[in-house]
DNA sequence: TTACATAGTGTTATAATATAACAATTTAAA
DNA sequence: TTTAAATTGTTATATTATAACACTATGTAA
């Protein structure tokens, strides 16, 4: 539930290397990149990345299939991300904003439902490729 | 640009197939679908796939690699969707919402960068699952 | 009409992403 | 300490998606 919780081996293996790249993550690069360590097969990968969702420690870009470490204190656990991601040199951002994540957590759609989740992935240019 | 023009064969066979289908369709399950029609190929499929997103006729969900066809006439070309989506069921439905899509195109970021895209997907329980 | 460009098709092969199944080991509670 | 839950290791396989190349249809403009 909260953040803090101990990391196994691999899962620290893994958030370790996410956590210090400047860019999302794909899992076979992960793998490429851990396999001194001794993590040689995608499962493991996949494993560790699983759970470390399931923490909130990082997010899956789906539109990208890659990860990034969550460096949002207040994300609620993977309930509730938002992403830009820029088209040209595909940086990704993590977007922290009270009233982006107040809005959509307090949506309602036309029969009244409330969503427990969501993912939010926004497109454009970064200042930089503008 | 808009949503009327003629689509080709391959394209009006698989948009005709997940237009009629009540959920989200997968690549392969839609090869599945149409070989006794002709089309033998993945590429076949992933290739009219790509041009329906792009003209708009479908969208995909990126959480669910899966498509369906868009029912939304007010959606700005697959440039800005949403969509609920039954963690139970997996029954996925393309929101439409004026003041949503109002917040989102509207939305800038901390440094008042302005998206030209996005996509969001929320998640919880349909009104049958709960 | 002809020439040209653009979009679409068919095909084979292969790349990239992700999970199934099973056995063993470690860790955390009761 | 015993038991349950989580993690690991391993092999094999399933699923999703693209590369490369040759050919065909369609629209447009001289
Ligand atoms: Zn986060
Ligand atoms: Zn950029
Ligand atoms: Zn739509
Ligand atoms: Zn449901």
């Amino acid at each position: 539930m909260d953040k803090m919780q101990n990391l196994s081996k691999n899962q620290q293996i893994i958030f370790d290397l996410i956590d210090k790249s400047s860019e999302p993550m794909k899992a076979y690069s992960i793998l490429h990149n851990v396999q001194k360590k001794g993590i040689k097969a995608p499962l493991q990968v996949y494993r560790a990345l699983d759970k470390l969702v399931e923490i909130g420690k990082i997010h899956k870009i789906e539109s990208r299939n890659a990860f990034i470490a969550c460096h949002n204190s207040s994300c609620q656990v993977s309930k509730a991300t938002a992403f830009s991601i820029c088209e040209i040199c595909k940086k990704v951002t993590e977007i922290s904003s009270a009233s982006l994540s107040k809005y959509l957590t307090n949506f309602k759609d036309k029969d009244g439902m409330k969503y427990s989740k969501y993912n939010l992935e926004f497109f454009g240019l970064c200042k930089k490729c503008r």
